[in-house]
DNA sequence: GGCAGCGATACCCCAGGGGTATCGATCCGG
DNA sequence: CCGGATCGATACCCCTGGGGTATCGCTGCC
């Protein structure tokens, strides 16, 4: 099977559509059935029920849309890691580490400060992006390492080292009377009036149902909070990037906060392994 | 990037030379040659250092040569799964398992009973396979699901449940002095006279150096140790699989050995959802 | 210096990927 | 119930590019 036939067979998959998928493939719909077709002889399947009104995903299509995403992300990440490596001057190529904005502020300058200091680091250029994203990141090899922070983030597929575990604090306006307390049970902070805590967009663009403002990282959170417009509750670490107009209260029963180093098992070069190496050591 | 391109690529950085690689790939060298021009072009990298005497991988190269591999291990499941999928007549498609020949004997046995009486039960094929190759398996989409036995075993890129965990008994054959002992520690095990622990093939087909006969799976050991010319460390649960011209000795300090059931991250169908979901309630 | 080994180049052929025009089936509005 | 709109399949054509053979140019080596 060649990429070109997984590329268009996940475009007429996630379409259902060959017209469409032709348009967004830029190419003519034509030459597309043809390539279907053949990738269905070819496997000796059908992946594709169509009357000439609808089509619809076979059962075998359901399982080939899964695996060519993964194979297509691996195909770009091979593509990508392999350019990165070239165009890094000649030399030792250098790191992608992908973390959340906002997130760990400390603890990745501790790190980034003490790989630097090591004998034959290599550069590492930090790429900032939102919630959830670390894992398309890692996959589609625009990163190479990424921190991640359990159990909010999924490491499933990825080799992980555990760097640091807290408990989490409920971030709330300063003055509110919730701060006189001196903790507070989840139920107490999911439950405040006229403060909810926020949504949290998911990976697929969409918010989850509820009340609450739909937020994407942590300084639109932390902007919410000080217009007293929501409460979060957020690992206690991100207490040293408060301004005085946010004040914290732990909470006794919101699950502790993991955060990990996290790489591609079989991508471990040496500027990821001396990275994780020194991580550890933190 | 095509799949068609990677291929070549591989073969020419494993064999090192483009005549025999387009040998193996089954085309002239001359097109094999193009064909890798081109790749370098279009990624803008040098991926090989030619001189016309010998062939030698650049950084970028040996970047390449990695992810390649495991992109083309992907494409290769994708195609596979898809097969198994569409083949497993009309209806649900079946499952392979891939545990190794001769571990896990009752255990395995007490998961396919108990999945079989789920509601909704897919057929499973058991896939019985030497030590260590479980993992490519995965890889590659020969199988959708496997037992592996950590720490011997790496479940990096998996994800895994934790089914068991067990310590480790040292086997003879019956008799020997050692017998007598309530235990032994490590060391003691390792140093036996005439009989020394074997040596277990690894992922590459080839076996480290040192004393003790090569051994692929658990029936040759077993078969070594009754003949006296080896004894072994193994979990406690394979005593339910010994004759009785063998004997076992606790080793107190060998690491204990966790059972776990590992798949790939993205292909956690309704399957393997159901055989992992029965056996961590085993 | 002649020779053997190896990758690159030159040149040719045709399979197959891509395009346009059109068909055949199905759904829908009137 | 009919005509038009929609959509995938088919027919047919073009030409890119993958694959082949012959050969060159470079490099060690006897």
């Amino acid at each position: 099977m060649e990429t070109r036939e997984l590329r268009y067979f996940v475009a007429v998959a996630e379409e259902l559509h060959f017209g469409r998928a032709a348009q967004r493939l830029g190419i003519a719909q034509p030459p597309l059935s043809r390539a279907i077709s053949r990738l269905e002889r070819r496997l000796g399947a059908t992946l594709l029920d169509r009357t000439s009104r609808a089509v619809h995903l076979t059962e075998a299509g359901a399982v080939l849309l899964r695996e060519a995403r993964a194979a297509l992300d691996a195909v770009e990440a091979a593509e990508r890691r392999t350019r990165r490596a070239a165009q890094a001057g000649t030399g030792t190529a250098g790191v992608v580490l992908a973390t959340k904005a906002g997130a760990a502020g400390e603890l990745l300058a501790k790190l980034l400060d003490a790989y630097a200091a090591e004998p034959g680091a290599v550069p590492v250029d930090v790429l900032l992006c939102g919630v959830g994203e670390q894992e398309r990141l890692l996959r589609d090899g625009r990163a190479d390492v990424a921190l991640l922070h359990r159990p909010f983030d999924s490491i499933a597929g990825f080799d992980a080292e555990e760097l640091r575990t807290e408990s989490q604090v409920l971030i709330l306006p300063a003055g509110h009377p919730l701060t006189r307390r001196p903790h507070v049970r989840m139920d107490e902070a999911t439950g405040i009036p006229g403060l909810p805590l926020p949504r949290w967009r998911g990976r697929d663009g969409t918010y989850p149902d509820g009340p609450g403002p739909e937020v994407r990282d942590h300084a639109q959170l932390l902007q919410l909070v000080a217009l007293g417009r929501a409460a979060a509750v957020l690992p206690e670490s991100c207490r040293s990037q408060l301004h005085d107009d946010l004040a914290t209260v732990p909470v006794l029963d919101a699950p502790t906060v993991t955060t990990v180093i996290a790489w591609p098992p079989h991508s471990r070069s040496r500027g990821v392994a001396g990275l994780v190496r020194t991580a550890t050591r933190l």
